[in-house]
DNA sequence: AAATTTCACAACCGCCGGCGC
DNA sequence: GGCGCCGGCGGTTGTGAAATT
């Protein structure tokens, strides 16, 4: 494993690059000095700047590397650092919970990453980031769509987000108290994750969010209305309502399997038409931009056979819906 | 069983802004 | 104000593991 393919550099690669500025010719300068390392960090290196940093603390980051003796950039270090040896980093296994912040503050962020990671304590950046590509932009591809179109994006805000609430909650209710989310008391389910701390409102269908820094002494509610679509939202404080799952459960069930006949769908259209409405989402199942007002191409969506009875967690909340909305267009 | 492809994620790169001198 | 250093950020690449052919 820990094989050191960490190249000692001399002048690799460096010939090609566009020689932009000082970084690049510092970080050369640096490396044919000191013979600097790259590639994957062995537990040797690991551990001396865990213990380096425990003795003396971070920052000052090209000094730090200096003195605690490793060989690598400062800013290696400090990538190691925050991306892989803090000690309240989180790797792996992004929740539910987790998707459905990612996915509310990308739609109102976009690729601010660093900011999103505010939001999802432990998590870094990097993570997010690299969920983001592999996860939510396969689903793009798959779809056969821009991860940045409106369709998509309103995809996923009409369609997996509610999913994703469909689901914690079901969880929960199904786990009572041992799940990571409590049960339902007084029409609030709490997702306490250890270090996410939600709050789902059953009654209302908000989720309020911890505020980054604030100890949970304010929250932040998600939004899934037309108001508040990936458009329209501007401000870092929002609330608004997507519709209440008690309500909305049956729509969100609709059972996406290869015998669903054409007559199930258009039932479960008409009521999901119906359940919209209800909650101020207009005459006929709307978004922003009207997909919900044309027809079914059944035929369409069994050729592209998303329906999906394996996979990760986030594949399951993919369809017969998605393609049908995405079909719209 | 071997070869190939896909996936997941750690690590690197370049750019940029803040800050001290 | 200019300069250099440092750190943060977002984009990209490299690579081992897993899945598929």
């Amino acid at each position: 494993m820990d094989q050191v393919k960490g190249v000692i550099c001399n002048q690799q690669q460096t010939t090609s690059s566009s020689s932009s500025g000082e970084d690049q010719e510092d970080t050369m300068m640096m490396m044919m000095m000191m013979e600097l390392r790259r590639g994957p960090w062995t537990v040797e290196e690991d551990l001396t700047l865990i213990n380096y940093i425990a003795l003396h603390g971070e920052g000052r980051w090209n000094s730090l590397a200096r003195s605690a003796g490793l060989q690598r950039t400062g800013k290696s270090c400090r990538l190691r650092w925050l991306n892989y040896l803090r000690p309240d980093v989180r790797r792996g296994n992004i929740t539910l919970e987790e998707q459905l912040l990612i996915l509310e503050l990308h739609s109102r962020w976009g690729n601010r990453w660093s900011k999103i990671a505010q939001h999802l304590p432990g998590r870094t950046d990097n993570e997010i980031k690299n969920y983001w590509r592999t996860r939510v932009q396969k689903h793009a591809k798959q779809l056969k769509c821009d991860v940045n179109s409106k369709q998509f994006q309103d995809t996923m805000r009409y369609l997996w987000m509610p999913r994703l609430v469909e689901r914690i909650q079901a969880a929960a209710a199904a786990a009572g108290a041992n799940s990571s989310a409590t049960a339902p008391t007084n029409n609030h389910l709490i997702i306490n994750n250890n270090d996410i701390n939600s709050m789902v409102d059953i009654s209302s269908g908000q989720v309020m969010l911890p505020q980054p820094n604030m100890a949970g002494s304010s929250s932040t509610s998600l939004s899934f209305t037309p108001e508040n679509s990936s458009t329209a939202a501007s401000s870092d404080s929002f609330t608004a309502q997507f519709s209440p799952v008690s309500d909305l459960t049956d729509c969100y069930n609709y059972p996406v399997n290869h015998s669903s006949s054409n007559q199930d769908y258009t039932n479960y259209q008409a009521n999901y038409n119906n359940q919209l409405s209800c909650y101020g989402y207009g005459e006929t199942l709307t978004s922003p931009t009207g997909y919900f007002n044309q027809g079914l191409d059944f035929q369409v969506m069994e050729q592209n056979n998303f329906w999906l009875d394996g996979g990760d967690v986030s594949d399951n909340l993919w369809n017969v819906e998605d393609v049908w909305f995405l079909q719209q267009h």
